[in-house]
RNA sequence: GCUGGCGUAGCUCAACGGUAGAGCAGCUGAUUUGUAAUCAGCAGGUUGUAGGUUCAAAUCCUAUCGCCAGCUCCA
């Protein structure tokens, strides 16, 4: 038998015969679950044989592509399970999501919750038979046969689809998929699993196709792991801020204006504190504010793309005999107010920022509380630079993005940079250029980042930041975008140092993104207990009794008069009722006056929460609330 | 947009062919209360909208508007 060199981990090199299985070759560390191999760098069964010399790594249950082939053996389970239960119920694709999977099966009923149950039921019971999982490699003809006879019409017309002359079957007991793997050896691992949702598909996602049933589940390593993820969702669930921004009175949504919110008293409040937030950024970082119309004649956005590329989300009027166009995005704008006289490379970077108010024309079915509107504001900006700018401008912006999640307490950040599509306008040495310094920005200020590749705008390069929440989802909030067309299409151009004539590169980017979609994720990233900074109402006076109400509005009124947004609770309820309101409302303080603090001239404060803190001056207090607020908006470096 | 589900008092929900109810919120009064809900009374609805079926519709049917979930991160 032919002898192969295997490299393992650790430096180790093992000699054995071709033909030994992955999992065989030796050398798996004890004491971690080794359910699949990486042979020069491809995931592979640990049953595979190995040809010829090679690379091997292991793959180990609890690592991200361990968790990853966990799933998807999981979502087979759930196949087997489904038509085991339910003979006639074609399986189509079910692959693996961000955290857990799904499969879509062709059967005309939707699946019922009990159905759910049963099927979870019979999962158990063939993970517990611990049936081995096995690769078998078939010429394509045979597979399309052996699944024709199937009556699995779906798998049929996937594998016509495969160019390869061979595909891989998996069987587990009697029960056998198409599926390219690698799965884990056998259904025992397979443990810690929930099925949570079942929904409607479309076959290849396209709606004119047929309705399949999709059945999403999600599967851990370990119970204990399962049981935080779920957890994570039921809290996730208390913390949708559509409920909170009912219960909180933060904005409302009516009929007569879908998709579009209403912001109400609080609401607004913490709007525009995010608002002024970012304009104090913009002084300190060199931007100019400006304001723009709203509606502009069509003409102008043929003459930037958008009536050919983004017609379709936009609201248009006529009038005067004229067809407008109401603004989805603010970039022309801000070409007009650029071009508006002529510009010395002296002048550069200019950076305009705008809070106007966009529109957006989004399907129905899309839209979703904050998050997905059709009428918003972003922390939108543009610069325009020369080319040798470009790294400078990155670099003070990853700054600037890093004191913002840093400000609202995002912890991790995920940070992808997409490069040069297919399509692209522009010049190839523009594009490398400007990727070459996306990327030293990022090396510079030690921006740990991902490529996306050929994931750009075919109008430049990009780079996208995406944060995690309390609930550790992913939101994409800031992105920053290099544009080469739009300073072509609407002519800038500035005057260089020797004389002639340039053309500036335009930088989009927002670092909140929607202001409406910032503050879903701010609602739900705090469970609506905002920090004091942003606190509609900071702290609330409650009295024990009505007796105490003309000190309580004295104390209330100092603390207004230093600029506290604090309210009084003037009814004639109990003490505790009252804490109770305050408490639900999630206010930073109760402010407690009884007798005593009457007779001593102080207050005594009960910190959200619960914490009450020994009675105090009302100077004392403001003193507490000042060091409160420095100590929430100190800045990073 | 498509598929499915849901629209009942300000909010959360009940009634599921036979006179629309409850709790909370609101209003009035009593209570003067020490850190998460004091008591009583009152008021509140063309059941999203428009048609239809029926002796009778919140309930069944049709349309429409809105909301919710989902709609290929490759077998």
């Amino acid at each position: 038998m032919e002898k192969i060199q295997v490299n393992v981990p650790g430096g180790e090199t093992l000699q054995v015969s071709a033909g030994t299985h992955a999992g065989d070759v030796g050398g798996i560390p004890s004491g971690r679950r080794i359910v699949a191999a990486s042979v020069d760098g491809r995931a592979v069964d640990l049953a595979r044989p190995l040809a010829q010399s090679c690379e091997v790594e292991w793959i180990a249950l609890d690592s991200p592509a361990g968790i990853d082939i966990l799933r998807h053996s999981t979502a087979h389970l759930m196949a087997q399970a489904v038509q085991g239960l339910f003979p006639g119920t074609q399986v189509t694709i079910g692959p693996t999501t961000q955290d857990g999977f799904y499969y879509d099966f062709k059967r005309d009923k939707p699946f019922s919750p009990e159905e759910l149950e049963k099927i979870e039921e019979r999962m158990r019971e063939l993970a517990g038979q611990d049936l081995p999982i096995a690769r078998e490699e078939v010429p394509r003809d045979e597979a399309i046969e052996l699944f024709r006879g199937m009556g699995e019409d779906y798998k049929v017309e996937i594998i016509s689809d495969i160019p390869d002359e061979t595909v891989s079957l998996y069987r587990q007991g009697d029960w056998v998929d198409l599926c390219r793997g690698p799965h884990l050896p056998s259904t025992g691992i397979i443990e810690a699993f929930k099925l949570t949702s079942v929904a409607g598909a479309y076959w290849r996602g396209d709606e004119r196709n047929e309705m399949l049933q999709r059945i999403y589940g999600t599967s851990f390593p370990a119970r204990k792991q399962l049981k935080e993820h779920l957890a994570l969702l039921e809290e996730a669930r208390k913390r949708d801020h559509r409920k909170l921004g009912k219960e909180l009175d933060l904005f409302s949504f009516h009929p007569a204006a879908p998709a579009s919110p209403f912001f109400h008293p609080k609401g607004a409040f913490v709007y525009n504190a995010l608002v002024e937030y970012m304009r104090g950024l913009y002084r300190r970082y060199g931007y100019q504010e400006v304001i723009t119309p709203q509606i502009f004649d069509a003409g102008l956005w043929h003459r930037s793309g958008h009536y050919e590329h983004y017609k379709d989300n936009m609201y248009f009027t006529h009038i005067d005999e004229r067809e407008f166009g109401v603004k989805p995005m603010n970039c022309p704008s801000h070409t007009f107010i650029y071009a508006s006289k002529k510009r010395s490379y002296r002048d550069l970077p200019i950076r305009l920022a705008d809070f106007g108010r966009l529109h957006r024309y989004e399907k129905s079915g899309v839209t979703a509380g904050l998050t997905r509107v059709r009428s918003f504001s972003q922390d939108d900006a543009h610069i325009f630079c020369t080319p040798a700018q470009i790294e400078g401008e990155i670099a003070s912006l990853l700054d600037m993005l890093r004191e913002v999640y840093h400000r609202f307490n995002f912890q991790d950040l995920e940070v992808y940079l997409s490069t040069r599509p297919d399509q692209y306008l522009g010049a190839l040495e523009t594009w490398e250029r400007a990727e070459a310094a996306l990327a030293a920005s990022l090396e510079t200020r030690n921006v740990a980042y991902e490529i996306s590749k050929g994931d750009g705008a075919f109008y430049g390069p990009k780079i996208d930041f995406v944060v995690k929440d309390a609930m550790k989802r992913g939101w994409q909030l800031g992105t920053v975008q290099l544009d080469f067309s739009m300073p072509e299409r609407f002519d800038l151009g500035f005057v260089s140092a020797s004389g002639t004539d340039e053309r500036p590169v335009m930088i989009h980017r927002a670092i909140l993104g929607s202001i409406e979609r910032f503050m879903a994720v701010l609602i739900e990233h705090t469970g609506g207990a905002f920090p004091l900074w942003l606190a509609p109402e900071q702290a609330r006076v409650v009295t024990v009794t009505d007796q105490q109400l003309p000190y309580a509005t004295e104390v209330c009124g100092r603390l207004r008069h230093e600029g506290w947004r604090v309210e009084l609770d003037e009814r004639n309820e109990k003490l505790g009722f009252k804490i109770r309101e305050a408490q639900v409302a999630k206010i930073p303080y109760a402010l407690v006056i009884g007798d005593k603090e009457v007779r001593n001239g102080t207050l005594s404060a009960r910190k959200r929460g619960g914490e009450n803190l020994p009675p105090m001056s009302v100077e004392a207090f403001a003193e507490r609330l000042r060091e409160d607020l420095g100590r929430e908006t100190e800045r990073v470096q």
